[in-house]
DNA sequence: AATGAATGAGACTTCATTCAT
DNA sequence: TATGAATGAAGTCTCATTCAT
């Protein structure tokens, strides 16, 4: 019996084409958005027919799940990585902004994708996990933090939901203005305080 | 040549008509996203033939930037409003995100659509317009706060999309979990400080 | 809320439309049989935009289905009409046989996509109900009629099939050699003895 | 110029890779339909590539039209073999009903195919001619029963349609039911005569 | 012999929009 | 004003077939 798409054995060419058709998609569905963007646009710029996208993907839908997936674990590793082992939980929350600004910043086109999925419940579902888990992420340093003294205390969620409202808001304008994102300012806000209130 | 469709005199009857295919089209749009509803979803809804659709919209998309033009004007006379001629400017950012928090908690489906036009070039410009002016006012009253000592100084531009990035995601999670807003920790980090660095 | 298609109240023009659509369909379903023929080809014939189609039919199978029941009703009724009140049963499978291969001869079409139908299972069982309800008239008249002493005991439901067997095939040889069905012949086997063996 | 993929001489291996692939067309092709069953819905099943069909077969058409040869020749030997030299020709027709039936019994997926076969003028051209021979061949018996005063005179040809008729009919109802065929029933009716009216 | 990637015409279907009634 | 029939381009997806490897 014929293999799922996903689990299909690719040769190096056939693992190019699809990364190809992902790249394409990728661009083409930030630029004009998933819906005005159609598997014939897809294709037509890889140029290959129309047959070779239904051989690497199941549909423009599993398609759009599978570039969120993907990016979503990569960025999550960007973060990974760079808290690393870190074992002051404010400065893991700093290296952990920094990491993602410094991501979407490379990656403009990913935050339009994760933005429009949001607003589709097809996608959303994907999405909640991630974000779910990145919270939990970011409550666990944040109350370390709480522990240690280091931050006053607080509503450890609110903050975390906080925080990746700043960054991710943050990166889409800078992406608008096609500038970069005013890294330090952002660290100043999110760990030292967002104005510092004279209270 | 026939009057643009939004300047057409409408008898009270033809208001109300245009209101509800507004309502129904808002509902649908949150629901299953811009794209995934058709015109004859909206018609089909409220009961009436296509014709009439045409007869108060010129397009599909003249309809939902008909929304957003509409949703983003109330939401600045809510905060408008609420922050009437309060002289301390800290007290009006508060003021404005109390009323911010507010309005998107009454209106979960705008956000949606806001969210969604935001990734889509066709609307994408219309918002932009609109989201400058709000930054300007936020930075207009953190610059004074800044004058009159009541913040440490900083970047006010940035303060203002942090603050715009914790409104809308707060707003977005309280929505998604179906639970209210948590008003006064958002007023504790926006005003008094996001985490209130102990430095 | 729309009308599921079947249920849309049509206007005479309408009417006549979907009437055109049918007459078009059975008439290249059963020249180029089912699969080979396109909804293009259809609405290409009757000279109308592809939406015409879908705006009276739910599906090409949903189509082909409502010429099913469509045609086995009329049939039935052509044989009903026939049969009317004839008080001996044996002659009313003689009038049952005569209409039946009457109306075959004038429909043609038909019985090639009732063959087809019954070919695949999604339309198959449309059919077996009505093939067990006819199976089921004339077992009662052979009972009946075995009763009365008109002919030999015997199996009546293989009968009933045999009977049917017999003027499908024939009609469909009549069909297949453009030649009228050779009636007489037919239901002197049917009625008294296929072969007549001397026994 | 390759040869012909019939002519072309197969290694032992070859020749059972040919087979398996025929019945497990047959199956599918009986199962959902020979429209509905892809290429690759076979090979897949089978375990081979796409190339492998290929190679055995010139298309997917070719490959109907060869089962649909292999197995009315193996119905017409089975029907030679069981009328043999019987002398008696009102017995020849009942030997030859009795192997139909069986031979249909053993073989339901065939008839299917034949029936949809018949459907499709693509197909029908390949059957008729057999058809013509097995009425000729009834023909024969029948008449020749006649001269010999075992039947009725009548009209031969009528005759052999009809058992044909019931043949088929019987044998389909009983695959449909999943019972075996009322052989003696059958044969009483197309021997004996169909309902022996008492006249 | 065999594989599986590639092709591309064409299938079914949807939908924004128009227009006769 | 209002309806619903009509349009037809465009969308997603399938599949018989070919061919480089």
């Amino acid at each position: 019996m014929s293999l799922a798409r996903a689990e299909r054995k690719l040769t190096s060419r056939g693992h190019e084409r699809r990364q190809e058709l992902l790249r394409v998609a990728i661009d083409k569905f930030a630029e004009q958005g998933y819906h005005p963007t159609s598997v014939a646009d897809i294709v037509g710029e890889v140029g290959v027919g129309k047959g070779v996208f239904y051989w690497y993907f199941t549909s423009k839908e599993d398609l759009l799940r599978e570039i969120l997936k993907d990016a979503l674990l990569e960025l999550r590793r960007h973060q990974q990585a760079a808290i690393c082992d870190e074992p002051n939980p404010l400065r893991r929350i700093e290296l952990g902004v920094r990491a993602t600004l410094d991501w979407l910043a490379e990656h403009p086109e990913v935050q339009r994708l994760v933005d429009f999925a949001r607003t589709e419940d097809t996608f959303a579902d994907e999405l909640r996990r991630g974000r779910e888990i990145s919270t939990e992420d970011a409550v666990r340093h944040l109350t370390e933090a709480m522990g240690q003294g280091l931050i006053k205390q607080g509503d450890a969620r609110t903050m975390a939901i906080a925080i990746r409202g700043i960054t991710d808001e943050i990166s889409r304008t800078a992406t608008d203005t096609d500038s970069p994102p005013p890294v330090e300012a952002v660290i100043r806000m999110t760990v030292h305080g967002l104005t510092g209130g004279a209270s």
